[in-house]
DNA sequence: ATTAGCACTCTCCCGTGGAGACTGCCAATG
DNA sequence: CATTGGCAGTCTCCACGGGAGAGTGCTAAT
């Protein structure tokens, strides 16, 4: 036994095994790593080292005449101590500067397009929220009369994005009636922060109901009926699920059942990911460090992004636990930058 | 040999061999044939029988010591002439039609919850064509002022639907001249319909160049861009493609990957779903007869859905060759109809 | 501490040999 | 002459077993 037991030597074993392992997902035995390694040591020697990783939980053998196969906490001393990231290739990153730069207006497709460029050049699923602007100024309110009792409510924040909401309401409006509406508001609230809209326009109601004429009171409470419920339901969007048909270790049909199961849940999913929002830069959850049972034998790699020094949202990709962190690292690095900047451009 | 070769015992047996088949998806033997038939035949009989309907291509063995399986053929005479179709339980028709009555107002909506329905429901994969109103009334055309040289366009048509539309012009516009444009349009089309307005538009530009003032130069040109590109790429939507992985028979793992690349990609599905809207009524396709490979062991069963008598969009299924037809063609039939009445209601 | 050698273990891949399920054919039957 | 019972033949499926290959753990030597 060394001076301690996770000496230089046995790192860098561990790291040409988990290398190995990654590159071809069998189990590595001892010979092939004496010849990996640049390690000049004999595979007894490499052998009794292993028994020691073994110990500690690092690796394991799947049974005795195997070699050893890195365990979800070896994977994680691996991309936490050992990983040396790859550079980006030039041409990966114009690949997706240049996706995104084609992709037209609407931030919803650009997300859309994060997504694809993810999953296409990391061969896995990759997933981004959608961004949620907290602080995004509110442009203007326009109200049309659909039909007797309906009316399109059309909220413009920021100069992009558009939403889009109608409303069912307990008497019919002139046309004039909507426009002076739309007016009030607008002139009030247009600059404000979006996520204040609401809170004043409770306010407002209360504070002064009957010091307002009536087409104020109707105008906001139009208004409020509007800003309710403002997230949408479509808060995350996935693309190349079937990447994960590739991989071996999750073909079982059965596996695969639960992971496109929660795929469509969505729910949990966001959940985790929203967790990734209070972290900077980019996390890694290995195998049950994500919390859903599903993904036990996933990984999870993500980055929060940016506008103006705000998250506004995550993105990332979901493989199996050996997926090549070394590339997919500073995939998922620079798209979250690169989405930051798009969504910025006006 | 009977008097004539698929004599009304061979139909018989034919059905209940199908309807057998479906149930477990196994070969199917003359002793159990003979059992499950009404029929009073030993199974030698229905050896002499089965090779008969083998020679006419309608069943075959997989191999010397199983029982009979229906070819795709076999499914077809099955489908057209032996087929009795079961009634619809009411529990399922309500439940259909309550999820289409709940769900709220836009098209996008109704197409979403109806294809969720049928894979509901039929524990297969639903698909729903976006309605395509080819005759629909334009209402309203209003414009909204984004950024600099940036405008937003919302078109309604019908009452119901809305589009959004974002138009980068050459210079920007007062909110004045918007509004002027926007109402002069709005004057001009409302109630036209919408499959006439582009042309119309073009008359108008050319057949009046000189005649009009710069107003109604700007607000025509503004108007084509925002009608051109009517179709939105989102053309389908689709439920319940996990429920594919349930059926032994797909579950080779590069059936299913190769199925769900198709889904993916779409187009080609959605040629698929385009040729049914000529027919009436519910269509199937067994096996092959699709066309597409990825779909050779996979049948379709779609209906189109009308508005106003007139064709706007196709539903269906899609699942395993051996799919409880049965069952199914009943809900694909109401299905159509009820989404058609809930697309028609205000 | 490292190494070579060796016995041991475990998987994987065949080939083998019933057991079970049907068929196809033939001869008998009404 | 259609139908039936009987019977041999065929094919799958599964369990068993043995040999090859790979890799380990232990021990004794360096």
């Amino acid at each position: 036994m060394p001076d301690t037991v996770l000496n230089e030597r046995a790192l860098k074993l561990l790291k040409t095994l988990v290398q190995r392992y990654i590159r071809d997902g069998q189990p590595v035995g001892s010979r092939t790593l004496s010849r990996e390694s640049a390690l000049e040591v004999s595979p007894a020697t490499i052998r009794n080292i292993m028994a020691d990783l073994e110990e500690l939980g690092l690796v394991s053998s799947p049974h005795t005449s195997a070699g050893r196969v890195p365990t979800a906490a070896g994977l994680r001393v691996f991309v936490d101590t050992l990983v040396t990231v790859k550079p980006l290739q030039k041409k990966i990153a114009a690949e997706i500067a240049n996706g995104l730069s084609e992709t037209g207006e609407s931030s919803q497709a650009l997300v859309t397009t994060a997504s694809k460029l993810l999953s296409q050049v990391t061969h896995l699923a990759g997933v981004v929220t959608v961004p949620r602007r907290t602080h995004g100024q509110l442009r203007q309110i326009e109200f049309l009369q659909l039909s007797d009792n309906r009316v399109l409510a059309i909220i413009v924040v920021n100069a992009r994005e558009v939403q889009n909401r109608i409303l069912k309401l307990d008497r019919s409006y002139t046309e004039s009636e909507l426009r002076q509406a739309a007016n009030y508001l607008t002139d009030q609230f247009a600059g404000n922060d979006v996520s204040d809209v609401r809170s004043k326009l409770l306010g407002e109601l209360k504070q002064a109901r009957e010091s307002m004429n009536e087409m104020m009171l109707n105008a906001i409470s139009m208004a409020q009926r509007a800003f309710e419920k403002g997230e949408t339901e479509d808060d995350f969007v996935m693309a190349g699920k079937t990447n994960l048909l590739d991989f071996a270790e999750l073909s079982s049909v059965d596996t695969l059942r639960q992971l496109f199961e929660v795929f469509n849940r969505k729910r949990d999913i966001l959940h985790l990911l929203d967790q990734c929002t209070k972290a900077e830069g980019v996390q890694i959850f290995i195998g049950k460090e994500s919390g859903y049972e599903p993904l036990d034998e996933c990984s999870v790699v993500t980055a929060p992004y940016t506008v103006d020094d705000e998250v506004v949202g995550v993105l990332g990709v979901i493989g199996p636990t050996r997926m090549a962190y070394e590339r997919v690292i500073p995939i998922v690095d620079v798209t979250a930058k690169l989405l930051g900047q798009a969504l910025k451009m006006p």
